[in-house]
DNA sequence: GGGCGATGTATCGCCCCGATACATCGCACG
DNA sequence: CGTGCGATGTATCGGGGCGATACATCGCCC
């Protein structure tokens, strides 16, 4: 799943870890805490190993002289490869059970805006399923165990019931947005129209039941 | 997370490790899918090891010279044992940063109802603490970042917002119902009463141990 | 009698996380 | 002028947790 969103950012522009990790924090933010560097560092040469990546690095300027002692390291700066957009082209379009959970969903939306619409609506559907079920799953114990769960789990079952029904709903208005070929308001950005972009988003938008209140 | 979840079922009632994920799925239904037992297996182990938990096997009953073919290999059977009860009553009462993450509060809250109040107090107001954080992010993002992000991942973020606020009130509810002394109960929906009544246990059930009266 | 789904235990490789270490840069404060 | 501190920056390590896989038995229906 990182490698996706590596791949992805880096396709926008070329970043070291750091920036990298940054970017990533504000795109996911939404569906998962900042990245551990212990995660970011081995992926980054794992990413690199496959050939998908490659440093482009600012490496000390003029010093091959320089001593040991204060060896001033430089940022390494990564860029995609020709290899890493296929790569980043061929996950894009999967969509399998990984495109489902939680994690793999998340930071499959978050490049929506370079997916192309029938993988958006595989995907959508594929998630709306698995959501149900899980639904589904809270809506049985809560109806047959009543009796042998005391009242505080029942009610996080309650909440994650909640939750549930929630995200179908969620999911179903952006399915039916896509079904009639409307896209989130708001203007794509990232890399230039690589594939056909969604249509345009003049239109209206999605969530508007449920929306994004004023901020008190 | 999961020591503390399956010392909690352990003592409720001796199981076998497949009786055990099926448990734990239930109880745990609202935060996280069925433990795998890739995960399952080597804890048990590793709680075997540190004497928290003892086989307590139906071994094959009465064959000590059963040749190895068929060996016919008898369900584990785990029990807790008497420092695993300790272990469990200190793991209950800490309320540390990694209490408030959402697996790590979830299952906390799932044995709330062996937790006391104060504890609880604490859990229930760190976990608010964090996920106002959290949401102050996704408001700073969607409040900044509107030129640079597309319209999918702006999405994204709202729907992530959106559920923050809906968690941060429920912990609302719950601090408050805390506060006043009582379990959480039915969905009230109704103006909250003010008289005191004392708190009722979760569960109606005679004759239970499920619910065990807290200790101040 | 034969297959098939539920029950049951177990391992392996891999992903990811938190803690930790170390080094540089810019700037505010004395 | 220096000194310390917070942000920037790269990196490793131990260990928890996961999905895939393997293997064996049990009960039941056809």
């Amino acid at each position: 799943m990182l490698e996706l969103a590596i791949l992805g950012l880096l396709q926008e522009s070329s970043m070291h870890g750091y920036e990298l990790r940054k970017e990533l924090a504000t795109k996911l933010g939404a569906i998962r805490a900042a990245i551990s560097y212990g995660t970011l560092y081995p992926t980054l040469r794992r990413l690199q190993g496959a050939g998908w990546i490659t440093e482009a690095g600012e490496a000390a300027v003029g010093a091959e002289e320089v001593p040991p002692l204060t060896s001033r390291r430089g940022r390494i700066v990564y860029k995609i490869t020709a290899e890493g957009k296929e790569r980043f082209a061929e996950l894009l379009a999967q969509a399998g059970p990984e495109t489902y959970d939680d994690a793999g969903f998340g930071v499959h939306f978050a490049f929506f805006a370079r997916t192309d619409r029938a993988t958006r609506l595989r995907i959508l559907e594929g998630r709306r399923r698995k959501v149900e079920e899980r639904r589904e799953g809270l809506r049985d114990v809560l109806a047959r165990a009543t009796e042998r769960l005391d009242a505080y789990t029942l009610e996080l079952q309650r909440h994650g019931l909640d939750a549930c029904e929630r995200e179908v709903r969620w999911l179903e208005e952006l399915i039916a947005n896509e079904r009639s070929g409307r896209a989130p308001e708001g203007r794509p950005t990232g890399s230039p129209p690589e594939e056909d972009s969604p249509p345009p988003p003049g239109s209206t938008r999605p969530g508007s039941t449920r929306n994004m209140p004023e901020r008190p």
